[in-house]
DNA sequence: TAAATCTATTAGTATTACAATTGAGCAGGT
DNA sequence: ACCTGCTCAATTGTAATACTAATAGATTTA
């Protein structure tokens, strides 16, 4: 489900096997883990290694390092949650489905918001990127066209806000759902089916209308969790 | 405005150090920064801690380092933006108004959706943790002991969420405005002013209606902002 | 009993050495 | 003149080692 950033370092590997098992529940918070020499030589690594990625995993909250008594795993709350690594090791770990819907929760509390803001700011420019996303998905015929379109649609939708939280924040969920919300609904047969959804969405944003682009995007994430909902009762079933 | 995170340790230090002058502008994107032994040398630290420091930068999406062609700055677009420290650096380096309009921005997007979400799934405990802070709101004396509250009523909304995802966004937001939110736009005169407001949530999510709570919230949220308008203009007169 | 002190453990920092990667230039061939 | 591939050197990556600093817990002392 999700992409597996590639990482050449070894103390990127570490970083990975560590957040995973933290994330995962492995290792549990308050757990005290190995002093670092040990650990170190456990993962077969040098202490200098190990500590580059104990430093990383510190500064996403997973962990707390402290002389004499050692390094432990942090509380949930204290987690970066929106850490793109931790969401990730999260998608890996979880038994998805309530995990998805939080993601799409959030998607849905953004989108439409966005969208509104788009309105009102956008630029000229910005709304030129949005009309070439969404002649591009008009003009797919197939399935991974549309699919990369449809997402720069998405993107220039953000971008229009001129609120980078708001971008990176979606750009965050986006990733950790992957293509999930973006393919799971459409069949080849009927990828396009949203198409008028984002055309409403367009139209208001090119008019300025900021009440009407939070709605036409609401329509639109609605009707794609539906989507989703139903193609997991399928997938049950099948 | 923000409050610095109080750093006992060397490659604390360089992280805000380095931090601070890449997301303040000192350091443009693309820019190559010294090799780690010479810039080592330069903040008198050693290479290793140096090193520590520019992993942790590293998964802020800051820099990127490759080897044989250095250490150079990210674009912004790379930019962890939701990451605490990332938030405070810009915090103390903007001209802040603009930035402070789009965490209020976002702070209305999330806060709305997640009353109602609140009002959806809230248990009995959480809606306990909410009355409490109400009521603590409502016995408040003094200034301090308000905004205590206050703060205590918004995490049991956003906790009564059940999506940590909500919870972390906000919490990210609310630590960069700081007290900014809370305090700025109450005097010591009227600082009970938005208590109604605070009870029409908490009397929506108690009856499960998720509608209500949106809207209560939506107003309480839009009264704060034209209170923080209202106090920068007359900032500006004086 | 309580307060001061010592001690052993663990993370923090520094230094040094070497390995791995790779851009750039050079050599050789066509 | 142009491509190909090789070598070289610069820079980050990894390791090993030694020492420093903080502190929990035992020990001593008032």
């Amino acid at each position: 489900m999700v992409k597996a950033i590639a990482v050449r370092n070894l103390h990127g590997q570490v970083i990975q096997e560590l957040g995973r098992q933290i994330v995962g529940g492995e290792l549990r918070p308050g757990e005290l883990l190995p002093r670092e020499e040990l650990l170190a030589e456990r993962m077969i690594v040098s202490r200098t290694a190990l500590r580059e990625a104990m430093k990383v995993l510190s500064a996403k909250g997973l962990i707390e390092a402290r002389q004499r008594t050692g390094t432990r795993v942090r509380e949930k709350k204290y987690w970066n949650q929106l850490d793109a690594d931790v969401l990730a090791w999260r998608c890996a770990s979880m038994p998805t489905n309530d995990f998805v819907d939080k993601l799409v929760e959030m998607r849905e509390t953004i989108e439409p918001a966005a969208a509104a803001a788009a309105a009102r700011r956008r630029d000229d420019t910005q709304l030129a990127a949005l009309e070439a996303a969404y002649r591009a998905m008009e003009a797919a015929e197939e399935l991974d066209a549309w699919a990369e379109a449809d997402l720069a649609f998405h993107e220039a939708v953000l971008n229009a806000t001129n609120n980078e939280l708001m971008a990176s924040l979606f750009s965050v969920i986006e990733t950790a759902l992957g293509t999930y919300f973006l393919l799971s609904a459409r069949t080849a047969a009927n990828f396009k089916y949203s198409l008028p959804h984002h055309f409403a969405v367009y139209e208001a944003i090119r008019r300025r209308q900021p009440e009407a682009a939070r709605r036409a995007m609401l329509r639109m994430v609605d009707d794609s969790r539906t989507n989703i909902r139903r193609r997991r009762r399928t997938k049950k079933a099948s």
